[in-house]
DNA sequence: AATGAATGAGCTTTCATTCAT
DNA sequence: CATGAATGAAAGCTCATTCAT
């Protein structure tokens, strides 16, 4: 993240998410994901999202009101997307410990599949979003917490567990997010051995302080 | 992390961290990682680090050559610290056990205590270094992460968890690090009650497949 | 010349050269030899540039990427342009001793008629040019420079002359480079007296040694 | 000239001129003729100045006003040393030919000798210097130009000549002063040889218009 | 819809000069 | 005399945004 691409890349080459279709609008959004993703909000200019696209800087302001909210539309989108992913992906599973685990890979390819340019500028960005629009954002966002927190509460046995779930469910969503700075596919370690591990790491036993 | 800041604080409510003195340089020093952590790298002006130091703009060259100068010697400064201190924690302790708690202690506290600023932004602000200085503390930063896969390697017993530790490490970093965007004191939630469920990840049982 | 302009001047008073079109991109270039040669290249601003063509300081850079590349085009340009004209001017001429008298007094209209201005910056501020950009232009010069050598081989009759020939170019250029200096149309002295002093120093008498 | 020392000097193997001691004042004139011949005047900063003396910048400002200052200190000497050593020169020659011969070479030396610096700055930075400075110069150098222009006096034998001298003086002055920016020692070419080719120029024989 | 020239505020950085020590 | 930290104005340049065509 956060660094000057080498070279210019082909928008081809950049995978589409939500329902983007290939109009200009879809093409900024990708591009503009792309290179958030790359060099971070405030380290990529209009001009690189329109050049990317293969227009001038001043038509991306027929598509969208400001840089900020193409930032906005990208984060809605992949927000939206995600969370009818995920609510199709868990539906009608046998165990909770296999909800919980499709959870885990849900996001884990959430960020690091055909979704990691907008979803790493979700997680990575979220504080260049205006207030406003972080509101409307949030909203959308605990729908998807929702499956997150239902998925965590279904294995749960006891008090203790209850009681940390939210706590653990931001550790995990660190420990995610985080696989967008070094995970990378075709290194021995898959999506699925990944996911065996985070799903141990939230079944971690409670260390007792001795 | 990355939004302006409302109000304009004082520079003696931001913390200091590593071995800095009270002079001008330490003093910008404590300011751009504290602006550096709440706007952003590229968010921060260097007019904004100068007026919370009180000095001009121009003035702050005469301690450093570039902005990212400034953000490279926070970087370094934090991870020598850091080492430092990490060394010292764990030296002499009982058990495998016990040292990686004390790693894992030493990390959360070090995102969330004091150095809080400068840790976030080593962190978070990784992309926004040069690649020249990139390499400079990559050296360093290997020193303090060979005392992590030590204690990991320490508490292992199995093959598996051998081949597992460089992932297991990273997760860690991702659940640590990220603890940065929401853990926040007096709410419940010790630092000590965060390092047992830290440590209880790190020995996550491994989920078979099915 | 590097004398700060006492007033503002229209930029209508200022004479085009070479084939610069009334469009923004060759008022620029007009405007910035033109302070270029009053004020010399690093005592000119951008800004004083932009203003004087009548547009923000921000705009110059649509048109040129840096203050340099617009010294280094206003070079090209009047190279560009003096060498087509020479080589005109030279064409069918009767005598080798008219068309020394020919090239002479190119030189001398260009560096003190219409194209003065940038002219005088090409030979005065030589050294403020990039490297890269001495390069380009080093080729650029060596065909017009063939034209000189040209003319002076062509009245030569002894071996000394030959000898002398790059030597007397040096001179030459020397003195008509420095009349951008002292002359003065309408002082009595026409560009044809200058051209017969200059024509008449060319064929100097070589000084023996006593 | 105007370029950007690609090493830094010592002070030692820069070449005194006029009646400066080895005092801080002194060694501040000579680094700076320097490196106003070499980069310009305005592309020459007070911190490379004092760095090549060895003092910090702030200390210039106990030796002379401004930087503006050091330029005109430096013209001044150079004009006072130069017309001192052209007087004692000319003295006692036998011929009005002779006389001619020494204050062109004296001119050459001047420029190319070890009074290089400061020369070349005194005749290509005549307009860096403010009004007040330039008049006050002005004075000294008439001084000067008059022995210039008696040598030229004494040569002549009919009207033309008379009328053409100062002219014909501003063209040698040109490709004299020119020499600077080509002439080097050691190549072949003495100082003798071209004091013989510009004194041929200065007889140069008037071209009849056909 | 798209262009592309222009804006204008703001950016990082430079630099001659000052002054308490 | 010398230092070196600081000034503050101004430099070259960037960039999101506007708008007539």
């Amino acid at each position: 993240m956060f660094v000057k691409a080498r070279q210019v890349k082909s928008l081809d080459k950049i995978p589409s998410f939500g329902n983007l279709d290939d109009t200009p609008r879809g093409r900024v959004l990708r591009a503009a994901a792309h290179l958030f993703r790359v060099q971070g909000y405030s380290g990529t200019t209009v001009r690189e999202i329109a050049a990317l696209v293969g227009i001038q800087s001043g038509s991306l302001f027929h598509h969208f009101r400001s840089k900020e909210e193409i930032l906005f539309v990208v984060m809605r989108e992949i927000i939206v997307y995600n969370t009818v992913v995920l609510r199709a992906a868990v539906e009608g599973l046998a165990s909770p410990e296999e909800e919980l685990r499709v959870v885990i890979m849900s996001e884990l390819n959430a960020i690091n599949g055909i979704t990691r340019d907008a979803m790493t500028v979700l997680v990575f960005e979220w504080e260049s979003v205006s207030r406003e629009h972080k509101d409307e954002l949030e909203v959308l966002r605990q729908e998807y917490e929702r499956l997150w927190l239902k998925a965590l509460m279904a294995v749960s046995q006891d008090e203790d567990w209850i009681a940390s779930v939210s706590v653990r469910r931001s550790l995990l969503r660190g420990a995610i997010a985080w696989t967008a700075t070094w995970y990378r596919f075709g290194g021995g370690l898959t999506i699925e051995g990944l996911t065996d591990l985070v799903l141990g790491m939230a079944f971690g036993r409670t260390m007792a302080n001795g």
